[in-house]
DNA sequence: GAAATTAAATTGTTCTGACATTAAGACTTT
DNA sequence: AAAGTCTTAATGTCAGAACAATTTAATTTC
């Protein structure tokens, strides 16, 4: 089975030699090129043909099982799983969601303040006492329709914002233009009705099913940057996402 | 900074070098020996001081910077980011879940069935047309309190099952003594207001918040095994996630 | 013909070694 | 004193090799 996929490597590149077989792999199985269940050659096969050594080969392969889309098993091979799983939940922001789908998303301040934070937030944020904070709620439509009911509170000492800023771009935008990098969040997902004034803003009906997410966003030096509470109309948001088993 | 942590290896264990590494860090980091913010070694002195090589050592370094425990920076070393970073959302079914906690979850059978599968579910279960499958519906409770109102299709080339077994173990249990290797699992989570039914079954009002998912997994030879519809009480359930950056 | 054994194929783990890239601090120069 | 330059320390990438563990298929034996 010398299923020979079209991929080559540019050792000139700055792009790691694995990373490159990766996007390659990837390339090959959303193509087609690659059909869901096909067996691939053996790693050692498939490093020889590309003039690579079986770890950097391995290295690809770890990191495409791992993102679901190949499965190994010893003694066997090693075959596509699936062209049609999602991408694992990515930590973006509703905004970055919403324009990489091409609709393009307005964004209300409906309050901003500049404030010392709660010990509630002091907790979250693991920030010192007396520490100020920025605290905004904010209400995302999608072609004219609400679709969410954000209220953050992020640090202050990244990069100054104002309502003008979170009008105009997403939050994590701003946050990484201010040379963060995250790294991991820890959410929660739940549901609720809604009270009189979340429906009202929502333009939903009073009662009507809410899906709530709590997120903490930690960036690369472990520092907490922000902290949300934000709610989804029921009728048009839901979390999807793809596990991996280890 | 010489931590030495007091993890030790075995070397005539059959669990791989890189593993041992990882469950002694993550132990270190659990229990405080390694706070916060602290510093690790360089790979290379914590390989030697475990006498093991540096692609051993990095393998294992690599796991924990993926499941968020520690954050590398180059030319700069390696540190904790933080002690209290749950898991990532495994796979495992509810059952697990509670059981893993110490609560006792009891499992009513409302409907059991072994019938030939509708379009949706050959499609979403990628069988021939004609196949059977399982159906059922349970209802969980914990505590005597109904938490969950679960209806799933599950193949029927696996195990065999009955009302009786489904009402004693957790449905991934069972198929897991069948052989099944869970490997990856698409879910989506959302929110709805109970309808007269949900709300009679899980003993809440008609109208309150409902958490749903509606999950179907794969196994690691790429069969799709079982699909599902759930809905959670919105006032005693909520997902729980940690998203890592790649 | 069925069971047990053997062989082959493939991934899993581990080692040694080398060089590249990045970040931070020390040093020198202006 | 400020700016730029060098040095050092650490992680990032890549190669080649060897052996272990597991699965499947082929072969042998009873």
């Amino acid at each position: 089975m010398a299923n020979n996929l079209g991929l080559s490597i540019d050792r000139s590149s700055p792009v790691p030699l694995y990373h490159q077989v990766v996007q390659g792999i990837e390339a090959a199985i959303h193509s087609g090129v690659l059909e869901p269940g096909s067996r691939l050659d053996n790693e050692i096969d498939l490093a020889a043909q590309l003039n690579l050594s079986r770890p950097t080969m391995r290295k690809a392969m770890d990191e495409l099982v791992r993102s679901g889309l190949l499965v190994r098993k010893r003694g066997v091979g090693t075959q596509v799983v699936s062209s049609q799983v999602r991408r694992p939940l990515e930590l973006s922001s509703l905004y970055d969601d919403l324009t990489n789908n091409g609709k393009k998303p307005t964004t209300e301040v409906l309050s901003f303040s500049h404030i010392e934070a709660d010990d509630a937030t002091l907790a979250v944020l693991q920030l010192p006492a007396g520490s100020k904070v920025y605290h905004f709620t904010r209400l995302r439509k999608v072609g004219g329709k609400p679709l969410a009911l954000m209220e953050n509170w992020v640090r202050d000492d990244i990069a100054s914002m104002d309502e003008a800023m979170l009008s105009a771009e997403g939050l994590y935008s701003i946050l990484r233009r201010g040379g963060v990098n995250f790294r991991l969040a820890t959410q929660r997902i739940g549901a609720v009705t809604a009270n009189e004034y979340q429906a009202s803003m929502l333009d939903a009906a009073e009662g009507s099913a809410l899906v709530t997410m709590e997120r903490t966003a930690v960036d690369d030096t472990g520092r907490h940057i922000e902290t949300g509470h934000h709610v989804y109309r029921g009728d048009s948001y839901s979390f999807e996402m793809t596990l991996v088993q280890r």
